[in-house]
DNA sequence: CATCACTTGTGCAATTTATGCACAAGTGCA
DNA sequence: TGCACTTGTGCATAAATTGCACAAGTGATG
């Protein structure tokens, strides 16, 4: 194998630069500076000895050379273009979704053998992290996140905005009831942050002055207590279905309230796979249960 | 333009892996370790969502999509190989020449003209520095340097080993002959390095204590000394040639010796192309003459 | 079953390449 | 003459590439 390729990157200046015959031009399109396209176009021709542009009074222009080179490397960089490309179109392959972790553990993980058998060729790699993956990183093609209020500032599409309610494990309350003196009395469950034990009280019409624990714990976790029978668990009714049909959780009040939701985020990259594209709908179509209206 | 181009490196790396079948065999092919093969495809693969291999109990082995991909990669990059390899065959282009300074301002500068003549669609950049060129580095693409005894390390041709005699301007010294009195009244030029004085007053027989002086220059400076009549240069012929059939310059005496030499490199990468070669041949052609056997 | 050869994967750090910013120089036009 | 547009370059920063050393896995052999 005696084939010998030039600075890969550099030949994608030059090709930029030789279709504008501008390096500006061809800057704008590869997202540097001039400077970027200039110094690349600047190496491949002291590398490889020869004169692919000339200078023109506006910008530059291509020797004959030059033509006849950007004439064969133009369409060699289609092919790669579209192959590429093709791969996207392909419906197999491994989609990454990242989500956050209750969300993963009660609703996805379940869902895990009906995809397996709607979606055979795709292999979903699920992620349950409550970092923020960065999706221009390419670190994942989809990412289902929690917004505590309102919309994420991303497009993204609603996955479930269930209402929250307290739960508790069967007989952890006397007939299963939360009553007001309970709140001074058990461990009260939710995820680390605001406190939304106080929002519920004053939903519920209780004059009561919520403890806020010296303690902070993930919903996932929280949650794992109150199954448990360590505590009452505030939280959305999304992520507890399971453990409540399973008998696990009852609820034990019938007041309730919407706050906060579970987006999904796609990656512009990725999304455009028909893999990543049939995974994101999967998901939505399996949803639809959790979402009001 | 919407083209989108994965990472050009990393496809480098998988389409040398594709080929193989193997990370190992492409290190050795790109002259990497494999680790950075792994790391490329690996990467690669993330970027795009999709698996090009699947492990294999020896090296790994390509999925169908990673086979499809290679079909349509491969024959691209054969395309952008032979592409700028026919650059390489042109008979044209700019060929860089790194020179010792004397030689290029009174050998190589006097035969320019022919030169254009003969090889009209060649650029010849000219650069007389004492500095080395690094060749691999494409600085230039070709170099002639100085060797003050024998040979050098690296290979060259021989371009010129002419005897070292001393030079005066006529009428500088009586009768246009040097004696030994003159040895001790005018001032000896010659090049910074080593006394060579000392040799020429060896083999002419001359039983004085040449002095030193306290200064230094290079070759090319003591030359126009001695042509504008400010003492005598013992230095090779070759470089005294264009001033002697001018009429500046005489020679002072037939004791002469030979040391020192000057070489032809030809740069490794440059030296494939077709515009090099041309220029490497003419210039030995022209140089003939300074050659000794 | 233990050992060895071969292969890929990865933490960590070093090296190389790519890049931007700011300025300079050149050209054409009003 | 001034301005808009363009490419070139010193300097420094950011990003990508890479190697080293180790780990883990697999298959073959004695």
């Amino acid at each position: 194998m005696s084939r010998t390729l030039p600075p890969l990157n550099a030949l994608r200046a030059f090709e930029a630069a030789a279709r504008y015959e501008s390096f500006s031009r061809a800057a704008e399109e590869l997202g540097v500076s001039h400077s970027a396209i200039s110094r690349h176009v600047r190496g491949l021709e002291a590398r490889l000895g020869v004169h692919l542009f000339r200078d023109a009074s506006r910008g530059v222009a291509l020797t004959a050379e030059g033509a006849h080179y950007l004439a064969r490397i133009t369409p060699a960089f289609d092919v790669i273009g579209e192959a590429t490309e093709g791969l996207a179109d392909a419906p197999a392959g491994r989609v990454v979704v990242n989500s956050e972790p209750v969300f993963a553990a009660k609703i996805v993980v379940p869902l895990m053998a009906k995809f397996q058998r709607d979606l055979p060729d795709v292999e979903l790699r699920l992620v349950g992290s409550n970092d923020l993956a960065d999706l221009d990183r390419y670190e994942a093609d989809l990412a289902i996140r929690y917004a505590k209020t309102g919309r994420l500032n991303e497009p993204s599409d609603l996955l479930s905005d269930a209402p929250i309610y307290p739960f508790a494990a069967p007989g952890y309350l006397r007939d299963d009831v939360l009553r007001p003196e309970h709140l001074t009395e058990v461990p009260l469950l939710r995820d680390r942050g605001p406190n939304i034990w106080i929002d519920w009280t004053a939903h519920a019409g209780f004059d009561v002055d919520v403890p806020d624990p010296p303690w902070r714990m993930r919903a996932a976790l929280a949650l794992e207590m109150a199954v448990h029978g360590a505590g009452v668990y505030l939280g959305a009714s999304d992520v507890t279905h399971l453990d409540e049909t399973a008998g696990r959780l009852v609820r034990v009040s019938d007041v309730g309230f919407r706050q906060g939701s579970f987006h999904l985020l796609t990656s512009g990259q990725a999304g455009r796979r028909k893999a990543v594209r049939s995974v994101r709908a999967w998901l939505l179509d399996h949803t639809t249960a959790l979402r009001s209206g």
